[in-house]
Parts: structure tokens; C-alpha cells; sequence
DNA sequence: TTAATAATGATTTAGCCC
DNA sequence: GGGCTAAATCATTATTAA
């Protein structure tokens, strides 16, 4: 669409996925950080040692995970690797100190693991992240405790390289994953998506419910558990501080200010993993519903100064007889709804909203109590709003994008579908509620500001910038979606930016030199920010809730990467 | 080929009663 | 504390229409 950007043109990147060949997945992807799932790493995450998974890949190949597996299952010590807190077949071991290798330490040192020393606590990142606590230790003694997580990983893994030629020990090994999250599931994802015909859902024989696998809760985890704060309005609202100051641990202080963003309310334990990993900052849980007339729970870990905050103005409608004031006159009485829930990513169909005309038809003008309820669930259920007699539908996107805090039409054009638009927009943050958050960095960047944005999307976090008149000298923006990217571009030049806007398509290949290398040309980031893809925390998600491990989801540990870099760079500098 | 449509529950928490 | 109900939830897939 556009390909005018002769910075653009710099950074073009192969895509995909399911094509890449071996040398991109343990090659180039490898040196910085996590990339993707591999099956070196999905093994691993199982429990089984690195030697064994190693060599029954060598034996097998990678064209059959099943024949792995069994390999694995029957070599002679598969007995006691693959326990894993949460398995459904996994007893819980009884005083089992001493052995070191054993995935239940991570959790039984949970609810003690803030009063631990650095480098002990980053011991435990490591081994949280995949790492045996040999290596760690081993890492933690060569660099110093002093070191951050990327350069101890760097070093475990040329300490990997060096002592194995294999191509294959390039890997950087997928972060291993807390209670609960079975890794018996991942292997019949990835099945589904490579061998098995689409009709699979539908047939009895092996459909994919929530059913197949049964999270058990881990007492350690309730130990440490992040309880959401009700109401869920985060260190304050616009004219209503609850607090004002809070005192970071040391390793999260900036720079650079980072902000990271997902949804409130995921499976148990993944604010309690994502907040260890973000520098044991806790989450600051919003409901956008005190910004906007629209609910939207979420969390956000920041390094932001939390004083001084102010709100974008004007000040956006809290009602929705105030948002859509045409809906007015056709509200009943007894739909008592004066806030829409959060807006999704998909709409009710026609069906939906005929039905529930053909019910308030067939029962007259003061329908029954039973017909009511049925209605007001629906409304709740699909957001709808009453747009005449008997009648109802789902927002319009540009309602949408007027309730997230866009300007309107920020996603219409460029050959933009309407499903599209919706998909898009359900993605995106509430523009008012992450300015009032960013707001603190006007006075502290006068000049301006270099942002790394990752998981951009429709660029909320540049809107907010923008419309906070916080000049953006430079933003590098990560976002996979063409589409998405041409909406951002689009924004650009519509609000005619000074400032460079480079986009890129894969986290993944955001690597250490790739980001000196930016940093070298555009200056240091003053502020990375993104929300990482949520699709695998959703309740709404009926298929592949998989967790924080899930396919999309399990890009909040390429932020992490990421932010990670900078940070070790810009100490560096400093 | 692309876009719109229809169909597809589980997880978690809160509140209530006992 | 246990059992029950209600409510909310940044989605995915197959099918059909354009």
C-alpha cells in the first residue's frame, strides 16, 4: 500500500512462521533472546533433560513429536523428568530437597522469593525460564551477579556453543511455565495445526474443549497470588489519587520507562509469572469504564513516576446515553445498562439481534420477566445498544474507535474490511486510560521522546503520545499485521508527524544488534511500551486458552526480551 | 479470493445462603 | 467453608455469501 518509506526499506524482514527453516529458527532468531516455540524447547519445558530430548530429536527427527514423545516416555529415566505442578497425572512430591533438577523448587520458593537476594532471585529466573540451575549458577559466576538476565543468558548459551558444535544448541530454550500449565496440550496443538483435517472440531472423536485439560491450582502460587483491587481503579483516578508514591525495586528503575499492558483477568498465576519477570513490579489493574463507557480490565506494570498525572481532554462521555445519545430514545426502562461492557474483537451476528426482536414481538409492549432477562443477557453478552422499536445491534466500528479514545475513522480505508476494523480496534488499548498513565512523561521530555512500541496495533500507545502533545522524535514500531501497520502509517501522516517512523514485523528478529544498531542511528528509547497478545489469557477464547505458553501469548516473553536489551544497553552506556 | 456470518463453552470471581 | 447462581470475558473456526 504504501511503500514509500525509504527507512522502511532498511528493516524488510522474511516473514513467516510455519516456513521457517531450521537455520532461522536456531540461527539468526537465537543469539538474543526467546523466539519461538521449537521442539527442542517444547521438551524441555516437559520436563525431560536437554541430553535426552537431544537425542531422541537425532534419532527421530522433527517431523514427528509423537515418536519423540515416546522415545522420551521410554527411555530410562522419562519416569521422573516429566512431573510438572499442574499435570493431571502429577502427585505432588513430599520433601524432595535435594533434588535440584526438579521443577517443583521454582514453586515452592514462590512465596518467599521477593526477600531474595539478587542473584539468588535471578538464579531462579533463570531456572524459570528454562535454564537448569547448573547453567544459571554457572552463568551468575562467570558475569557476576551484577549482570542482567540477557547477558546471563548470552553467556549460558555460549557456554552451550562452545561445548557442542551442533547447530542445534543455538537455541535460546522457550521460558518455562508456571502451575498449571500442562505441556500435554501443546503437543496436540501443534498437531492440530500441522496434520489435522479442519473438521476436526466438529467430530466427537477428539474435539478440543477446555475438558482436555484440567488446570489444578498450585497452594504455592495462592501464596503469592496478586489479588485485583476492587473497584479496579489502579494508584488512582483523575481527581481521586489513592497513592501517589511507591518504591520500585531497584533493577526495574529506569531508564528506560517501560509499560506493559495485557488483560485483568487471565488463568490463575499469569500476573503472578508476568509480574516476577517484569522485575517483581506489581500490576496496576484499570477498569477503562472510569475513562471512557466502556469496561475494559486491565493490568499494567510500568516504571512511570506515578505523581502528576493528567487526563487527555476533552473528557470522554461515561454513560452510554451520553456516548450514543441517538440509543436515548429507544432504551427501556428496564434495561437498566448505563456502561458496555468490553468491546471484543467479534460482534453478534444478525441472527442474534432478530431473535430478540422476534421476542419482544411476540410479547406485547410490557414483555415478561423471563423474555427481559433473556434480552438483557444478550445486550450484555454482545454489547448491544437499542437503535429503534423492538430493536437492537452491535456498535459500529467507528463507535468503536470514539469509545477507545481514536479519532474517528483511524481505521477506515486503505482497503480496511469492517470485520477487520473490529478484530483491530477489540485489540487496542483504551486511548485515555494508558495517556492518563503516560501523562507524566510531558514534563520530563520536554524534546520529546524515542518510543520502542511493541505489538503496536492501531497504534494506541502514539495516539495517546500525540494527544497528550508528547513529541515523538522517533518511534520504532513492531507490529505484524499489514494491515495494522498501514493504519499506524496512515495516522503518521494524517497528524503529520516530524518525527521517523520505522516499522517492523517480527519481534522475534528484534535482536540485540538490530536494537544497538537503532539505538546507534535514532538515539536511546526512552520508553518501550506494548501489550503483548492476549488471544491465549481470554475467557472469550474458547479454543486455545492455552495460556501464557499459548502460541500468540507467549510473545510477552519477546517484550521482556526485549526490554531486557535495552536496558542492558542503555546501563552500559551509562 | 475475500468478507461476512453463524456456531462454538470454559474459567474465574463475586455474592449469596446455609 | 461448601454449594449454588450470576456475570464477565482484547476469540476461533467453518461455512456461506459476495
Amino acid at each position: 500500500m504504501d511503500g514509500d518509506s525509504d527507512i522502511d526499506s532498511d528493516f524488510h524482514w522474511t516473514d513467516d512462521d510455519e516456513n521457517k527453516s531450521p537455520t532461522n529458527l536456531y540461527g539468526e532468531a537465537s543469539e538474543a533472546g526467546p523466539s519461538r516455540p521449537s521442539l527442542y524447547s517444547h521438551f524441555i519445558a516437559m520436563g525431560f533433560s536437554g541430553d535426552m530430548v537431544e537425542k531422541a530429536i537425532k534419532e527421530n527427527g522433527e517431523g514427528d513429536p509423537e515418536a519423540i514423545l515416546q522415545i522420551l516416555l521410554n527411555s530410562s529415566d522419562a519416569g521422573k523428568s516429566p512431573l510438572r505442578p499442574g499435570d493431571a497425572t502429577a502427585e505432588r512430591p513430599v520433601a524432595d530437597d535435594e533434588d535440584s533438577s526438579d521443577d517443583w523448587h521454582i514453586d515452592d520458593k514462590e512465596d518467599f522469593i521477593d526477600d531474595l537476594p539478587p542473584k539468588d532471585r535471578k538464579l531462579l529466573l533463570l531456572v524459570d525460564m528454562g535454564y537448569s540451575p547448573e547453567d544459571a549458577a554457572a552463568a551468575i559466576d562467570r558475569c557476576g551477579h551484577e549482570s542482567t538476565i540477557l547477558e546471563l543468558a548470552d553467556s549460558i548459551h555460549a557456554a552451550q556453543i562452545a561445548e557442542k558444535s551442533d547447530e542445534m544448541e543455538h537455541y535460546y530454550p522457550k521460558p518455562r511455565f508456571e502451575a498449571g500449565e500442562g505441556s500435554s496440550r501443546r503437543l496436540t496443538t501443534e498437531k492440530k495445526k500441522t496434520n489435522e483435517p479442519k473438521q476436526k472440531l466438529k467430530k466427537s472423536s477428539t474435539p478440543r474443549t477446555r475438558k482436555d485439560h484440567v488446570r489444578k491450582p498450585s497452594p504455592d502460587l495462592d501464596d503469592a497470588k496478586i489479588i485485583i483491587p476492587k473497584p479496579m481503579v489502579g494508584f488512582g483516578l483523575p481527581n481521586q489519587t489513592c497513592i501517589t508514591q511507591r518504591t520500585l525495586p531497584d533493577e526495574a528503575i529506569g531508564p528506560p520507562y517501560f509499560y506493559y499492558e495485557n488483560i485483568a483477568l487471565t488463568p490463575k498465576g499469569v500476573w503472578e509469572t508476568i509480574s516476577r519477570i517484569l522485575y517483581n513490579i506489581k500490576p496496576e489493574f484499570v477498569d477503562s469504564k472510569y475513562f471512557c463507557a466502556a469496561a475494559r480490565k486491565r493490568a499494567y506494570i510500568h516504571n512511570l513516576p506515578i505523581e502528576g498525572r493528567h487526563q487527555l481532554l476533552p473528557i470522554p462521555p461515561k454513560t452510554i446515553q451520553e456516548a450514543l445519545p441517538m440509543t436515548k430514545q429507544w432504551w427501556p426502562k428496564w434495561d437498566q445498562r448505563t456502561q458496555l461492557n468490553c468491546l471484543h474483537t467479534s460482534i453478534a451476528t444478525i441472527k442474534i439481534t432478530e431473535n430478540i426482536t422476534r421476542a419482544l414481538r411476540d410479547s406485547g409492549e410490557n414483555p415478561k420477566a423471563s423474555v427481559r432477562d433473556y434480552i438483557i443477557r444478550e445486550c450484555r453478552k454482545w454489547n448491544l445498544v437499542w437503535i429503534g422499536h423492538h430493536r437492537v445491534a452491535p456498535l459500529e466500528p467507528s463507535e468503536f474507535e470514539m469509545l477507545l479514545g481514536f479519532p474517528i475513522n483511524h481505521t477506515r480505508g486503505g482497503g480496511t474490511s469492517r470485520t477487520e476494523r473490529y478484530k483491530s480496534l477489540g485489540n487496542s488499548f483504551q486511548v485515555d486510560t494508558v495517556a492518563y498513565h503516560l501523562s507524566v512523561l510531558k514534563k520530563m521530555f520536554p524534546d520529546g521522546i524515542n518510543v520502542l512500541s511493541l505489538f503496536s496495533g492501531i497504534g494506541g500507545a502514539e495516539v495517546a503520545l500525540h494527544n497528550l502533545r508528547i513529541f515523538m522524535k522517533t518511534v520504532v514500531s513492531v507490529e505484524k499485521s499489514e494491515i495494522n501497520r498501514n493504519i499506524l502509517r496512515n495516522f503518521w501522516r494524517q497528524t503529520r508527524q516530524k518525527g521517523n517512523l520505522i516499522d517492523l514485523e517480527d519481534v522475534r528478529q528484534l535482536d540485540g544488534d538490530m536494537i544497538e544498531s537503532l539505538m546507534k542511528q535514532y538515539g536511546p528509547f526512552d520508553l518501550v511500551i506494548g501489550g503483548s497478545p492476549c488471544n491465549n489469557l481470554t475467557g472469550s477464547n474458547r479454543y486455545t486458552r492455552d495460556g501464557l505458553e499459548g502460541e500468540h501469548s507467549s510473545l510477552f516473553y519477546d517484550y521482556f526480551r526485549v526490554l531486557d536489551i535495552v536496558k542492558s544497553l542503555m546501563a552500559k552506556k551509562r
